[in-house]
DNA sequence: CGTATGACGAGCC
DNA sequence: AGGCTCGCCATAC
């Protein structure tokens, strides 16, 4: 088996990331035993192909809000597709992290 | 192989 | 609140 990427270590984790939560860049990094890679997982999710299975649209900011330019069309399209699973957001545009943020069950210990 | 690139994050003003 | 700087890091070129 060859080693798989990063990217595709990022891809097997959004995976996971339920309906209706969100997780941020910087916590997707952690799982991937990435911590400071918040960037680079931004990168790997631009870099997802359209029809691809994995939910972009429930990774977000550690603040709690979409990091696309506000008025872009792309902002606008993953707040409906978060809104589409029931994921609120406040007049400021900000999901409560508190309420919204995936919390895994269980991690590995080395 | 050096430099550039970002869908980031923490801190500061 | 909103905007800036700086550190971060796997890829792209």
């Amino acid at each position: 088996m060859p080693e798989q990427s990063f990217f595709e270590r990022v891809y097997a984790v959004v995976r996971k990331v339920p309906r209706g939560r969100v997780a941020t860049y910087g916590q997707i990094a952690r799982l991937c035993d990435l911590p400071g890679g918040a960037r680079t997982v931004g990168w790997a999710l631009r870099a997802l192909q359209r029809g691809s299975r994995v939910p972009w649209h429930r990774v977000i900011n550690a603040r709690g809000s979409i990091s696309f330019p506000r008025q872009s069309l792309q902002a606008a399209r993953q707040r409906a597709l978060l809104e589409s699973e029931g994921v609120a957001f406040d007049q400021r545009g900000f999901v409560s992290l508190s309420e919204f943020q995936w919390q895994p069950r269980c991690r590995r210990r080395p």
